[in-house]
DNA sequence: CAAAATTATTAGATTAATATAACATAATTT
DNA sequence: AAATTATGTTATATTAATCTAATAATTTTG
């Protein structure tokens, strides 16, 4: 019904999460909770009190309406849902996964989310193959980019501790960032490659502590 | 290092796309792709410009830099990463699996995206895995909204069709929204029920309609 | 090659989300 | 109860992404 931007929603989750704490919500509460300002946050709530999710009289405390709990209650589920994807099937640490759940609440699809759902409960109920999983992700690729053929373009999927790091680093480059092989001197040493814009010359040493996937 | 916003990353996307099919990219085009006015577009245009991602002269034909080419290429890979995971781990149909990819391509992070593709990997190499939860995927939840007890809450499933099917979506009822029993009559007929700040009450067979899962 | 058509640009507005500065109200303390 | 401190509001501005209207450059065509 009420189109809620991601904003609004992020305002509506605060405070529901600020009265279930502290049993009322002010202003400043949520200005502090969504690091904005004063202000901000009043013109925040005012556009919430107009689309009848919450009620709030001047210099008064904040208060949800049944319609702005609701929706928020749905909005929970759905990042509980995602949150325990992340945590429980993929594995990733608390601070990654939530970040990543933050902004996946408001753009997965409910078709999409439903599977991620069914993905949870499958590996909650085949311990053996989630044990399989776990280890299978530890694994760690083993192609480095020095193996890389001329030609080709690979993945970054790690940078090991070294020298290179830092200069790599400072390019803006990553794990996922494409690099192309350009050129290999005879007995692979050194090797040319393009990234991110910059033509780059590495020797051998260097290039194996670059960790790469070919798709 | 430069920041792109996801606008201007979809922009860059656009353009690379347009010259990969056309051999050269105008600002019409990138207008018309992206569904904006031409000054729109001439504004991406410049603010990409500024930041070294590609090369435009007034009147003129637009071109990546290297740079933008190579930024360029680290978003399409993790576009297919992803859309590999939502069409070939989850099964979804490609509709869907585009609109969310594109989504997620802004938002996750490098960890959560090798997490899938360990994920897909793992899949592709274990078939008899993927078919089991394929199978499992397509099992039907069976609880409808009738079984649930009073005072608790369920998540919509799906909400077969029947004449309750539009009263519910009418009210912005849909699967992920959160539904909580309020009260029964003796023998469960009829329900009452609130659902996005509403009260109902409904017949257990209208009840029947609505498949959900308890928490 | 001049007129017409196409394509691009500039100027000026709008909207959502933010900010700072100035002012107003409420609560606390001496 | 007056002064001080805490909290909230209003006025005004900024930025990114969009728009429409007006104008300009380029290309096509009769």
């Amino acid at each position: 019904m009420t189109y809620l931007s991601e904003t609004q929603e992020d305002y509506l989750l605060d405070i529901l999460e600020q009265v279930k704490a502290n049993s009322v919500a002010r202003i400043k509460d949520i200005a502090q909770k969504r690091h904005v300002s004063l202000p901000t946050a009043v013109s925040a709530i005012k556009t919430l009190a107009e689309k009848n999710i919450i009620k709030h009289e001047k210099y008064s405390y904040i208060q949800l309406t049944d319609y702005g709990l609701s929706i928020a209650q749905t909005l929970i589920e759905r990042k509980r849902q995602i949150l325990k994807f992340l945590v429980n099937t993929l594995g990733l640490n608390e601070d990654i996964a939530l970040k990543d759940a933050h902004k996946l609440e408001h753009d997965l699809s409910d078709e999409t989310l439903n599977m991620l759902m069914k993905l949870n409960e499958f590996l909650a109920l085949n311990p053996h193959i989630k044990a399989e999983f776990d280890k299978f992700s530890k694994m760690e690729a083993k192609m480095t980019l020095n193996e890389v053929k001329v030609g080709e373009s690979a993945r970054i999927v790690k940078i090991l501790d070294s020298p290179i790091k830092n200069k790599l680093l400072s390019m803006g480059a990553k794990p996922q960032t494409i690099v192309k092989v350009e050129k290999k001197a005879p007995l692979g040493d050194p090797i040319e490659v393009t990234l991110l814009g910059y033509h780059l010359t590495l020797r051998k040493d260097e290039a194996q502590n670059i960790v790469v996937e070919v798709q």
